[in-house]
DNA sequence: TTGACATATTCCGATATCGGTATATAATGT
DNA sequence: ACATTATATACCGATATCGGAATATGTCAA
């Protein structure tokens, strides 16, 4: 059978570092895809692509000013990262398996005892 | 020129929503092969490979068990993650032009003024 | 309209990725 | 040693992805 269809979403887009500078630039300033060019040194087209795609998922907008388009984050797009993120790290921490790390912990270092903090 | 090589880092493990339901099921619980293709209706190589994905970006960690293997999540991996998308958050908190949405907003929405409050 | 500039898109080649099938490796029990 | 169970790996085909080069589209100015 065939690879599953990715449906690019917001995980997938920032899965690329080109699009995660992009959006540290536009998390600071909109900028116009020929500033993020310069600024990034990708070819143009290579920009626009990788615009397109955080543009489809929601990541990034954009306006026409003039002849050029300036991007800017689109904040709200995260949601879906910072869920994830936030209830794997709840998961984590609610479940943890105290003895587990315990062993580990005497197994690699027997001088000093196991972190009781909560874990990160 | 060629591809640029992903250097599988925990961005690029977590684009895949197989491997985000693998975490999710052992951010709960640590679980052996068997059951994670139980579980998520994965073939079982399918489930190593993915296994050997997150191992090598240091997400999860496993130990043998009998004839089996058992794996576990191992939360501080997700730092890079989380690190990223606070700051980027915070950038766009900081750095969010007001403006903008005001005249986004008014363009969308005669009716209600824009929320003043913190972005996220 | 024509030209200049900015951006988007198309086409292409190289390669990475995913899933399936088959097989190899490892640990256990008899 | 042999069989069984559990997991990992190798190999393959289909497709997705990325970057480059060339070209199309859009906007403005003269």
């Amino acid at each position: 059978m065939a690879r599953q269809s990715t449906t690019s979403d917001v995980f997938n887009a920032v899965g690329d570092l080109h699009r995660r500078e992009i959006l540290d630039v536009l998390a600071a300033r909109e900028s116009t895809v020929g500033e993020l060019v310069d600024r990034l040194g990708l070819s143009q087209p290579q920009a626009s692509k990788h615009l397109r795609v955080l543009r489809e998922v929601g990541l990034v907008r954009c306006r026409t000013k003039g002849s050029s388009r300036v991007y800017r984050i689109h904040g709200p797009s995260l949601a879906p990262m910072r869920t994830w993120l936030t209830q794997l790290t709840e998961s984590i921490n609610e479940h943890y398996d105290r003895l587990d790390d315990y062993l580990a912990t005497m197994q690699s270092t027997t001088t000093s005892p196991p972190e009781s903090e909560i874990r990160t």
